[in-house]
DNA sequence: AAGGTTATTCTTGTATACACGATAATTGAC
DNA sequence: GTCAATTATCGTGTATACAAGAATAACCTT
């Protein structure tokens, strides 16, 4: 629990919708959520404020707050900006690479490397968030490194659906391996190019998501 | 006046910041904005709560809200993001180009043309920021014009300094040139070649940008 | 019985009150 | 005279109260 109550509900509610409980097009009534945490409206309310302005949920006028439902199309395009950011990531993190950067991106990628060969999809869930991570850092851009790390957290329900396509975690791990030679090779503009189509979702994968978003 | 004062005072502050008014690092006292606004506290509050979410002010737990200063390093960094983002914008515009985006451009362009022959820079300014609108527009990515209007409101101070540098507007106005060709020539790579080029602040131009920002 | 109109209730929007923590100021000691 | 400690003041954090608009239910009219 954060030092300031506001924070903690916003991370909170922030959770709860990310994991769904909170589904899109829900209503978030204030007074339902000041009890739920045991709180008085206010800090409930400064939250909400905080949520509306990430884009998470919408507050409209005298009429409450509801979580956005992105929609398919809408998804696809944070995915297509998330390629891009991706893209700008690896290509500055094989430009600047230090040897930490290194040896955090070699660690998470051996993490992958046990999940996916052991099938483990949540953990290879867990363990990719990792490793893209240490490649945000390793760009060593601290706002580009924000930038993508608030979009991945984002489209994180998403891309844990992904996963669970046929075949995804080793096709997944086997363009990680590609991704880590560009890097390390020093290579920013094919580090750019795989990680571009590492994270997008064009064609059939777009569809893929689409099947399992609806059979959810 | 927006129907709510929370989001009307969140854009009224946010333009006092944008607008060097409120300088980065100063402190902003809730008393004081809620007196200067005619408004309590509470709408005040959750207007800098939005700010904080948003990343233009920081609300250090009791000790109030300060501007953040980017400070030239991350400047730098915001321009290399925008870059990529005008980047995809324009590949895109370039693939998905209608007839109504291309006349937006076009007007856009003319405008931008005026006043750059004038040696307008105030009218430039504008201009320049409609053309670029535009663009995103154009790229039929609702979540990328979002981003990219974003981002480019945040560095509108520094862009407009570097207007101010020798040469820039006439400099400015050719590369807007050759991006409405590629563009209009459905050259997606150009398009993003050239825009990377135009909005990034490599080498000399960030150093007059940063001496614009010194003696200022 | 169905549709519209009015009244009631419920929820949001804003203000105010109170408590706690941080900063600043004043006083005392060395 | 300077530094430290204690106290006072000021500002933020949270709760509550009140007002106004929207949703809903009930009632009347046709």
């Amino acid at each position: 629990m954060s030092e300031n109550v506001g924070r903690w509900l916003r991370d909170e509610i922030e959770n709860a919708i990310l994991s769904n409980e909170f589904a899109p097009g829900a209503r978030l009534d204030e007074m339902v959520l000041a009890n739920r945490f045991g709180v008085s409206r206010t800090p409930v309310r400064e939250a909400l404020m905080q949520l509306d302005a990430i884009g998470l949920i919408e507050i409209r006028p005298r009429r409450g707050a509801v979580v956005i439902d992105p929609g398919p199309h809408r998804i696809y395009e944070m995915f297509e900006v998330m390629a891009e950011l991706e893209g700008l990531a690896g290509s500055l993190a094989a430009r600047r690479l230090d040897t930490a950067s290194r040896e955090a991106i070699m660690a998470a990628h051996g993490r992958c490397e046990q999940s996916a060969s052991a099938g483990d999809t949540d953990a290879y869930y867990y363990n990719n968030e990792e490793f893209h991570n240490a490649i945000y850092a390793a760009s060593r851009s601290d706002f580009l490194e924000q930038q993508c790390a608030q979009l991945h957290r984002r489209l994180r329900p998403y891309r844990r659906l992904q996963l669970r396509v046929r075949n995804r975690l080793a096709t997944s791990f086997s363009e990680h391996c590609a991704i880590v030679d560009a890097i390390f090779a020093g290579d920013g503009d094919e580090a750019r190019r795989l990680l571009r189509g590492h994270v997008g979702i064009q064609g059939e994968r777009f569809s893929d998501l689409v099947a399992s978003m609806a059979s959810r």
